[in-house]
RNA sequence: GCCCCUAUGGCGGAACUGGUAGACGCGUCCGACUCAAAAUCGGAUUCCGCAAGGAGUGCUGGUUCGAUUCCGGCUAGGGGCACCA
């Protein structure tokens, strides 16, 4: 079959006039990858003068195989990539692999294998799952974050930026299993307990290394208005990420009967100073110094803060967790009354990292607050009311009132706005001392948190640290980079394997010789996904992470000109991305790039129906759908059991909603897999993988090969020429029109629109290209055709480059469709030389006028109410208002 | 809990900067070709109505000559929340 359909293509590419066969791409997409790789096609040399364009998709994961979400970005990204390079660009579009990480552990554990076998073979098999894309990649350029010639660059940065005091060493919270004796990812833990040992799940401190982003935190923030072409959504996400806030530092004096030793003032932080009339408690974190302080002679209260340390990390468990206090029995003094004296509880909303672990609750402006008052029965006055609202009877029971308003209850603030409440109170505090230090200090606090970097885990890039007890934490001698990780691991026993080899940790402190000990553990895969944008601009140098000549300023690559990737790294990946630019840079590893990524794109998932039968959710490829009557009905297909249709869901091995690339790639192509990831929605939004889309994509393929190959033969030697008039001239106007459209469409990375383009051309082509077949046809007919077949194969390449390939062969076109130029356009065929005006009268159509584009407004209001609907609904008076927005409408108003 | 996004025919979606709602595709129906089927080609397809006409972009109120688009209030669905990548 293979050998047969290979023949078949052959003689298809060598004798086009036989060519009504239908198109096969299992024969034509292997032999055309061949062919742009044997002429290096999309090796990109880093000297060529033309304009640069580096166009980069996010990396993958090697988890085994490629999925459908791959498929899309990777076709968004190519592209693009195609796109620029027709157009006289220098395109660097590159591919590797985001290859350390948990799941390499988890393989090794479960199955026995070396997570550095699985990672390699997992690579090979994906590499060449994107080969049969037909992607225009850069092969020589590939990378793999899990390689020491990798990873070696990445512990010189690490120590650089220690060296320029990005990194610090402090103590952190982490997710302990006290059962495995590990430490857990938040994915690992499951309802509070370790997914594997089932144990409740502890919060333990450790120390470990951290990444001061924190310092860069306001030009983290402020640089994103510089980010143009960044979707608003993501800049957004990303500055409420950093938080910014202005406050107030508040000392509270504690009333010194309850006071424990050595503690005589909390402090608070608090961007709603002017509420401080309206507080009725202060809420510590369990983790306070206070707190301890409070349980060293309090068993009750010892005992919540340890139950508030068995719940989870992350925000979301903290914040939908129920509010809970306990009193410590320590009270503050008010600021402005001395007789006025608050609890103090211990709170299990409140983080020891945001602030200073400390909050005065004020009930009736905050919605926790308040539950957590009525909660504890303490008081709730009223200190903001909307304007309007009488003072007197204004109460707040069971919503607390957020928005603003005019000050009440607040002594010397009454009347006030809050913001003006605000400086009054910052004022006065200000000149109030407390210990020598004033009572209250402006802060601008971030919600930011350090970039903590330190892993207790096997699989990723060693921290290049030696611990010595004599000389302290030493940064390993670059000469002796990289330190890399141990081949000979098992997993047998929990923990870090790192941690308990026999011999890998054991060596002597570079400084003053004595035994020692390596750091056992590894950085965050985002540290590696961080800079590889980078790294692909001279993957080739091996003294240095980057090579100053080309990876950004006058002749080099960076910024990113197009990034591609998902929504949900939305966040932290971009975030430390661009942490990291600015790191390189104070340390001499980029010149002067402000920003990664100048542009970037989000794209949506790909989602697919679920089905659920009598044993649970089966795949796509189980069951048979039949619909009659309006009605969609699943059964399998192995027994005709009933299937239950569920919802359409992310592809997910859980669900079992998977179509695997492969078996598309496999029986439709690479052509029409790409074609239908780009058709169907917009690329931003979730995609609905069908079986009836991908078989509309594919009769699609199969009718641009019929009409171009039907009509090539009649088309051989004929010059290409736009027409101008009759049938000629309608095939080059759709044709002018499509090309502009469809390069402005792709300028947008709306894809979907410039596919709706090209299958409009494809209709007003046929009828024509019909006519040729038939040999029915006249010479200007065929010259317009010729051009516009020429200029659809150039057109359809980027989406479509193996089927364009074989087009442009039939019709004889020179080398390949890969290295043409974007057609250009005339634009006087672009546009039309008479308008139809919509006519509406009171907002409704009534009616069409079609006049010259260039009549004037008098001339199109004339002509408008002349029109029978116009005078029959005008009824002999004279119309109130005409409104004619020129080339676009005419609005009666009777 | 907090933050963000989305909502248009039977379905995916289009509509430029406030200017003809439903481009294009899928599905369905009718026809041609065929002994027949598939494929292909031609036509119809928002809803109600024979028609004239009317209604219509999640719901609701507003601004406007004109609102899918702008503003206010609501509802539903989805995503993120720092050790998955």
């Amino acid at each position: 079959m293979a050998a047969t359909s290979g023949l078949m293509s052959v003689l298809l590419c060598k004798f086009p006039a036989m060519a009504t066969e239908r198109y096969n791409p299992r024969a034509s997409e292997p032999k055309w990858q061949k062919a742009w790789a044997e002429a290096k096609l999309f090796e990109t040399d880093n000297k060529n003068p033309r304009p640069k364009y580096y166009v980069l998709e996010m990396f993958p994961y090697p988890s085994g195989r490629i999925h459908m979400g791959h498929v899309r970005n990777y076709a968004m990204g190519d592209v693009v990539a195609r796109y620029r390079r027709a157009n006289g660009f220098n395109v660097l579009h590159p591919m590797g692999w985001d290859a350390f990480g948990l799941p390499a552990e988890n393989a090794a554990r479960d199955n026995k294998v070396n997570p550095r076998d699985w990672t390699y073979a997992n690579i090979a098999t994906m590499r060449s799952q994107l080969k049969t894309m037909g992607l225009s990649l850069d092969w020589a350029r590939e990378i793999a974050t899990c390689d020491p010639s990798y990873y070696k660059h990445q512990q010189k940065m690490f120590l650089d930026f220690w060296k320029s005091g990005l990194v610090e060493r402090k103590s952190a919270k982490v997710n302990w299993d006290p059962v495995d004796m590990t430490v857990l990812a938040n994915e690992q833990v499951i309802d509070g307990k370790g997914w594997r040992s089932g144990a409740p799940v502890e919060q333990r401190d450790l120390t470990q290394w951290f990444f001061k982003i924190t310092s860069m935190s306001q030009d983290l923030l402020d640089s994103l208005d510089t980010l143009d072409r960044w979707p608003e959504k993501v800049k957004l996400m990303q500055a409420n990420w950093i938080g910014r806030s202005e406050g107030l530092l508040i000392r509270w004096p504690l009333a010194k009967d309850t006071a424990p030793q050595g503690e005589s003032e909390l402090e608070v932080y608090t961007t709603r100073p002017d509420t401080i009339f309206g507080a009725s408690f202060m809420a510590i974190a369990a983790d306070h110094a206070l707190a301890r302080k409070a349980a060293a002679n309090n068993p009750a209260l010892a005992a919540f803060i340890d139950e508030i340390k068995h719940g989870g990390t992350s925000v979301a468990e903290i914040e939908t967790a129920e509010k809970k206090g306990f009193d410590t029995g320590i009270r503050v003094v008010h600021p402005f009354d001395p007789s006025w004296t608050l609890p103090v509880y211990v709170a299990n909303f409140v983080l020891m990292d945001y602030g200073t672990g400390a909050i005065f609750g004020c009930p009736s402006g905050d919605q926790r607050d308040l539950d957590f008052a009525n909660k504890y029965g303490l008081p709730v006055v009223p200190v903001v009311m909307p304007e309007g609202a009488d003072a007197a009877s204004f109460q707040i029971t069971e919503t607390a009132y957020t928005d603003d308003g005019v000050m009440i209850n607040s002594r010397f603030l009454d009347g006030m706005k809050p913001t003006e409440a605000f400086n009054v109170v910052a004022d006065r505090l200000a000149a109030i001392s407390i210990g020598n230090r004033p009572m209250a200090e402006r802060k601008v606090q971030f919600r930011l948190r350090d970039w903590l970097i330190s892993r207790q885990r096997y699989w990723g890039c060693p921290i290049p640290v030696i611990h010595c007890d004599h000389c302290g934490s030493i940064p390993v001698p670059t000469n002796q980079l990289p330190v890399e990780l141990p081949q000979d691991v098992s997993f047998d026993k929990p923990g870090n394997p790192l941690d308990h080899h026999p011999t890998w940790k054991h060596v002597n402190c570079p400084q003053c010789g004595k035994p020692a000990r390596r750091d056992t553990d590894t950085m965050d895969t985002f540290v590696d996904s961080s800079w590889y944008f980078a790294r692909f601009t001279d993957p080739w140098n091996e003294a240095e992470p980057t090579t100053l000549s080309v990876v950004d300023g006058k002749n080099g690559w960076l910024p990113v000109n197009q990034y591609i990737g998902g929504i949900e790294h939305a966040i932290l990946h971009l975030l430390y991305s661009r942490f990291f630019t600015r790191a390189m840079k104070v340390t001499g590893h980029l010149n002067e790039v402000a920003e990664p990524f100048e542009g970037l794109f989000t794209q949506g998932m790909v989602v697919h129906e679920t089905y659920r039968g009598p044993n649970g959710w089966v795949t796509p490829a189980e069951i048979k759908i039949e619909e009659t009557e309006g009605t969609r009905r699943a059964t399998m297909l192995s027994d005709g059991a009933p299937v239950e249709i569920g919802a359409i869901e992310k592809m997910s091995k859980s669900k079992k909603n998977v179509v695997d690339p492969d078996d598309i790639l496999a029986s439709y192509g690479a052509d029409t897999a790409r074609f239908f990831m780009l058709s169907d929605s917009p690329p931003e939004r979730d995609v609905i993988w069908t079986e009836a889309g991908v078989e509309g994509a594919h009769r699609f393929v199969q009718r641009i090969w019929r009409l171009v190959s039907e009509a090539g033969e009649h088309l051989q030697g004929v010059a290409p020429a736009s027409g101008t008039e009759g049938d000629a001239l309608t095939i080059s106007k759709a044709a002018h029109k499509t090309v502009k459209l469809v390069g402005e469409d792709i300028e947008k990375l709306a894809f979907n629109k410039a596919v709706a383009r090209l299958y409009e051309f494809a209709n007003v082509l046929q009828p024509a290209l019909a006519d040729i077949a038939a040999g029915k046809a006249d010479s200007t007919l065929r010259a317009a055709c010729r051009q516009a077949l020429e200029m659809l194969c150039v057109l359809i390449a980027p989406m479509m480059p193996h089927l364009a390939e074989e087009c442009w062969a039939a019709l004889g076109g020179e080398e390949f469709v890969a290295s043409q130029s974007w057609p250009a356009f005339d634009p006087a065929l672009t546009v039309d030389n008479e308008i139809v005006y919509p006519i509406q009268i009171n907002g409704k159509k009534r009616g069409e006028l079609t006049i010259a584009r260039d009549a004037d407004q008098a001339a199109v209001e004339k002509a408008a109410l002349a029109l029978d609907a116009v005078i029959k609904a005008l009824d002999g008076k004279p119309p109130r208002k005409v409104i004619v927005v020129p080339q676009r409408i005419v609005n009666v108003v009777a």
